[in-house]
DNA sequence: TTGCATTTAATGTAATTACATTTAATTTTA
DNA sequence: TAAAATTAAATGTAATTACATTAAATGCAA
């Protein structure tokens, strides 16, 4: 089953707008794999990826902003993704004593222990992948570095 | 710039979390970029999917749900995005005269010529992806479609 | 120091998505 | 055939995202 057949399109116009089809549908496929793995400890993926990025950090405080450049999806607000994460008192917010415009974030031991709990199973899933081998999980990072940087590299 | 810089994470627990990582990372890239692509001409990128397939059949009429196996974003609700094409005049829906249940979509000329303007920024956009090369196309699109097929093959 | 531009987050709102439910038509089964 | 199950699409609604704006603090220039 490659693309073609999960999207049951026989031809694409050309081998790249294949490639940006697979790229899009993969991503979103990614994406439905990890809601649902995440669905029975009430976190959205969106919010899963904040608070890693948060724990990540050593119990270090980060700002809104400093989230926001770490996360998969630039799009979701991370200032509402932060009020979720309060609403279920896994983060901790504050005023920042250096800038007070800012925002400080920091992960409460509620949020590390959800996180060691989804940690379980998370690496079962991961290891799923884990057949295809390192040889081509390098070899897709490069390519799907590429494809990015044809944008930045002129 | 790879995915590490791209998201300021300086190493990541194993290859395979990178890779899914940067998977769902270019897929929101690319999202994104069509969404930048498409906003001009009043369309969001699933709205253009949508119109994509129906224009793929050759204005044969297609049902809600043929057009939903074909989407890439399966979760957006397809019955709702032929509403909002619709409203745009783009498209026509009618009773399936063989099964009263289903609705059949065609795309109207306005659709068509819609989709030729677009086809001409569309087709620069994917032609920066082209310094890529086909060999490396060819590639990704096996890697990919390898990632999806380890939860389909056992 | 004052005034202006910039930065950081929060918020208002319209549109979209997620999820469950409803409605109507068809198919299956008793 | 009648009742039950299934299928196709639409819809109600709560949550989330997109987009613009606001509010507050800081930095900078006159």
């Amino acid at each position: 089953m490659g693309i073609s057949e999960d999207l049951k399109q026989s031809t694409f116009t050309s081998e790249t707008s294949k490639s940006v089809v697979n790229i899009i549908f993969t991503g979103n496929w990614m994406m439905q794999q990890m809601h649902d793995l995440l669905k029975p400890f009430g976190l959205t993926p969106q919010q899963y990826n904040v608070l890693r990025i948060l724990r990540g950090q050593q119990n270090n405080p980060m700002t809104v902003l400093a989230i926001t450049e770490r996360m998969m999806d630039k799009m979701s607000n991370a200032s509402r993704l932060v009020d979720k994460l309060l609403d279920k008192n896994l983060v901790l917010r504050r005023e920042c004593p250096k800038d007070r415009r800012a925002v400080d974030v920091i992960i409460l031991p509620a949020g590390m222990t959800l996180l060691a709990e989804i940690d379980q199973v998370q690496k079962q899933w991961e290891m799923t992948f884990g057949e295809i081998g390192e040889d081509k999980m390098d070899q897709l990072n490069i390519l799907l570095d590429e494809f990015r940087n044809v944008f930045s590299n002129n």
